[in-house]
DNA sequence: TGACTATGTTTGTCGGACAATTGGACTATC
DNA sequence: GATAGTCCAATTGTCCGACAAACATAGTCA
């Protein structure tokens, strides 16, 4: 039984849309089909692959699903890059359906964060120093209010994954980044001292990458998140509860 | 023109068939249609959408596309979790569509993979032990085959991942960790110091994690990974060129 | 009881059809 | 000559109806 299972594989007998987006996406992937050119029409697919438009149609949806192809100007269908958001939308979708816990999610990125920070200050353009500077100045002034803040802070790291230039980096922290905002929006909101821990690392933060002291910035980073544990804690919420979970635990 | 673009929202004429897709994604979400829950054959859907089948069924492609429904016994659709291969694959496929350089994907996996073995030395369990030892074993068999100890080194560190119990480490590791395949199987091959340095690094993770010293796990793995770096190197490739060409590339 | 068959259900695929939208060519107006 | 309006062909979104194959179930037969 475990033998056969090893010896044939499957053989495809994937239903025709199935095996009508695999071929496209085969040509994606070896590069004779390049991001932005035009696909066929459908009937014009329907004829290539002898297939129904109804059938072609169904094909060309996965393909949709999975960003490889985008309708361009509304109308015809190209080739295109999944894009970073929608693949970090998908993960973090998957991760709350997989009842992730802010332990999990915290560990990620308390190994992600640092290791951004320090790149960052080696490799960040002035542009991307602009726009840390920004996002500190609004900062400041949201000082008050717990939900701009809370937005603030996240566009802060990923800000500061952008400018460390990885966009592998930055795909896999978008991916977690994304499922802080409601944990994070009760602790800013519950804690006082938050807000003002959280300028002052930020500052040193956006400094140290100014300078291009990677060490530094990275220290200050992992500061930082752990100081959002630390908080998460003293709010009274538990990190082995799935993180979608945080609405309705009592962080009374 | 650019006030226009931020003043009005695309006040979303969405085609049918995303509606409905966005219809029982919504569901999902909201714990109201649970993994494992049947959806609706095709005809009750349109029935309750005021759709034709042949809508219904595109939007269904895209639900089964995304992860969150799947063929159940071969027939019916049943709502299901994303699975982690899956988004991992979809997410390695991004990156070599975004042409991803080596050194994005290195200083990804320079976060992680440390952080994992920090992790699994505190929680792993006896059978994540064991399958450590195991694979550990079937590498030295596997000393002189590039091609079976690059298999087997990838699964070792997946192995550590998932002796972390962190599936959010997991999934963000599995996008990157894929596309090293054909770089680790380059350095294994041409550099015949390799294996002995990957199997000693090895041996030294997998007692740390025996023994519970996380930081001695952390710090072998640490290196482990410089080494890889210092070995990709070595090799004459090129840290700034996409992962994706490292078949092309000469390395002689 | 267990194997077998009949039947209805559900999906995969097909063919054709039509309205709405869009891009482009063409024309009219200033 | 540039702009606006008009028309036409192409393309997509949606619908309708149909049928074979795979499957689940119940009923039948040994």
């Amino acid at each position: 039984m475990s033998d056969a299972k090893a010896l044939f594989q499957p053989l495809e007998p994937a239903p025709a849309y199935k095996r009508l987006c695999q071929a496209i996406e085969d040509e994606i992937m070896a590069g004779r089909l390049k991001p932005g050119d035009l696909l066929p029409t459908e009937t014009a697919l329907a004829e290539a692959f002898a297939l129904n438009r109804s059938t072609v149609r169904e094909g060309i949806r996965l393909l949709e699903q999975s960003g490889l192809a985008e309708r361009i100007a509304g109308r015809r269908l190209a080739v295109a890059r999944p894009s970073t958001k929608a693949l970090g939308r998908r993960a973090s979708q998957a991760l709350v359906l997989h009842d992730v816990t802010f332990r999990e999610l915290w560990q990620v990125i308390a190994a992600l964060e640092p290791a951004a920070a320090a790149y960052a200050a080696e490799v960040r353009s002035d542009a991307d120093l602009k726009a840390l500077k920004d996002n500190l100045e609004a900062s400041e002034e949201a000082k008050g209010d717990g939900r701009a803040l809370t937005e603030l802070d996240l566009a802060f790291h990923e800000l500061v994954a952008k400018a460390a230039h990885n966009r592998a980096l930055l795909l896999a922290r978008e991916a977690v980044g994304q499922l802080f905002y409601p944990a994070f929006a009760v602790v800013v909101t519950r804690l006082d001292t938050a807000a003002e821990r959280l300028l002052t690392a930020h500052r040193a933060i956006a400094e140290a990458i100014e300078r291009g002291d990677g060490e530094e910035a990275r220290g200050w980073m992992q500061r930082h998140i752990e100081d959002f544990h630390r908080g998460y804690l003293l709010v009274g919420l538990d990190p082995e509860q799935p993180i979608a979970s945080v609405n309705q635990q009592d962080a009374g």
